[in-house]
DNA sequence: ACCTGAACACCGTTCAAGT
DNA sequence: ACCTGAACACCGTTCAAGT
């Protein structure tokens, strides 16, 4: 099948590889294959480009530097996390009391089995002055959260008020605890409660 | 002055300079400038070195690798996070049912105020579990919250009970605030609450 | 005992040159 | 337009050799 213009159909990868296609995509995801398998210390351009079968200098052909494709990581970390947590708001409709906890166990769930892109997302390796992109695909995850809560206050099961107001404790506890755990800070100071327990006493007491 | 023996007085640095003298002490004392300087991103051994008057090699002699030069930074970090925690425990002796509150803003405000330093210490440019100095310094700034938990357990402010489990969510939170102030997570997310104030705010929920 | 010099393997990044 | 090869400056780490 002869493609009729010039354009070399840069969103249609016909040919199996991807040597001439989308070398970006097989970056990120030699970059994600990579961070899961070594952590985010062992991460290493280089590798990256063996991985995805090409020269030390081809990616840069597509970010500008190694800070760029961390953040396209970290973006996909984000966008995970939001399908995860939106699959979770989705799933909890029956009791609406337990939903700001069921996000709360969610989110700490996927923190703590997903330990290198989390931290990938939060860790310093990048800045997102220079990636703005990560810093929308958090706003969307962190919009899972915003939601729960304003369907709690709109059934009067939270007091009114700019969800922004709740939201800013709970994420950091939700967030204390992911990092906390993925560092074994808290079983280091002898806390070996299960993290998904720890975050529901918690919201419970800070839910009044 | 002569001096009796042979030996070179390894803890007694008469000399001004260290160039034969506690060459450890500087190193630590030029990574640390050097973080704060660069952040825990552009720390290069090579550059503590340099900044020592040493060769490359010799930091060797003293550390077994970078990670634990880096170690050696973040038990400082715990050292002087625990002394600033001991220090408001003492000044706030009146008011007991603030204790916990005034320990909360005081974490905070060091951590933010110290963020290079707060990142080398609970970052995951080491492990841990090759450095248990750290571990034994974290534990000792921990007992600092644990302390004062007790405290208002005495004072029957706080409900009885291993007060690991009030540590727990409490410390969760405040490092949560911490990282995503550091981070800017929460300015990004439209949360411009101080950092101080929404610690406060939060831990009066959380204590009920 | 402690430090230097030189070396090794590796990195991030750049750039002319190929197709 | 996209990729390669070779190069540059820099790292972490090792080791024989100096004092």
């Amino acid at each position: 099948m002869a493609r009729p213009g010039g354009i070399p159909e840069p969103e249609n990868p016909k040919r199996g590889t991807y040597h001439h296609g989308d070398l970006k995509r097989a970056l990120t995801a030699a970059a994600l294959q990579l961070v899961q398998e070594k952590g985010p210390k062992g991460f290493t351009l280089r590798e990256v480009a063996r991985r995805a079968g090409v020269s030390a200098a081809a990616p840069y052909r597509h970010f500008a530097d190694k800070a760029q494709l961390l953040a396209a990581v970290a973006t996909q970390g984000f966008v995970q996390l939001h399908e995860t947590l939106a699959a979770a708001a989705d799933t909890t409709m029956t009791d609406l009391s337990a939903q700001v906890l069921a996000m709360g166990r969610t989110y700490v769930r996927w923190a703590v089995s997903h330990p290198d892109y989390y931290q990938v997302m939060f860790g310093s390796e990048f800045d997102k002055t220079q990636s703005p992109e990560v810093v929308v695909a958090g706003e969307r995850a962190f919009g899972d959260l915003l939601d729960t809560i304003v369907r709690c206050q709109r059934s009067g099961l939270l007091p009114a008020g700019d969800p922004r107001e709740m939201a800013g404790p709970i994420w950091s506890l939700l967030h204390g605890v992911s990092m906390l755990t993925i560092g074994s800070d808290l079983v280091n100071v002898g806390i070996r409660e299960d993290p998904e327990a720890l975050i529901e006493r918690s919201l419970r007491n800070l839910l009044l």
